[in-house]
DNA sequence: GCCAACGTTGGC
DNA sequence: GCCAACGTTGGC
């Protein structure tokens, strides 16, 4: 079982968004940057647990929680001419963009904000903090288990 | 809206 | 196979 941080921006897909969907399960695509397609083709398996991450908006934070439930599968959107996430390099016999499914657990009683994880010694590691605009992304256990503290008391 | 970090692309 | 240009991301 593994963590992941996943970011969107909450204009375009919100936590509420996903709540929203029914069974509270929602595809997470249109991910069109290489290093998080490889996170998500790779090593993103049902069951893991996410972060919901709030990107490019007033209060940059992780807002709650979801987990997988259904690992990496092409995303429609690539074979979709009309859709502005078309790739004409794209094919169904060789995908080059995929997507997951992940289902709503929780949102939190208080975002963390991306400043205060900054200020935090122990999450000073944290790939949000070493690396930014990365939009899949591992969690540590301990990282994990520290914004959970921090956000759902 | 600027610009920095990263990976891919493509000219040579 | 080098490396400059480019696309995407996302904080500020």
């Amino acid at each position: 079982m593994n963590y992941w941080l996943f970011k969107s921006e909450p204009d375009e897909y919100s936590i509420d968004d996903l709540a929203a969907e029914p069974g509270r399960v929602g595809r997470w695509d249109d991910i069109r940057n290489y290093q998080a397609r490889n996170f998500l083709r790779d090593r993103v398996a049902g069951g893991d647990c996410v972060f919901f991450y709030h990107s490019s908006c007033k209060v940059p934070a992780i807002v709650g929680t979801a987990e997988v439930v259904r690992a990496a599968y092409p995303d429609p959107a690539q074979f979709d001419p009309e859709s502005k996430y078309f790739d004409t390099k794209a094919s169904a016999d060789r995908p080059r963009w995929f997507c997951v499914d992940i289902r709503w657990l929780s949102k939190f009683a208080r975002p963390v904000p991306l400043a205060e994880i900054k200020r935090n010694p122990a999450l000073a590691e944290m790939v949000l903090v070493k690396q930014g605009r990365l939009s899949i992304q591992p969690v540590t256990a301990q990282e994990w288990k520290t914004v959970l503290a921090l956000g759902d008391m």
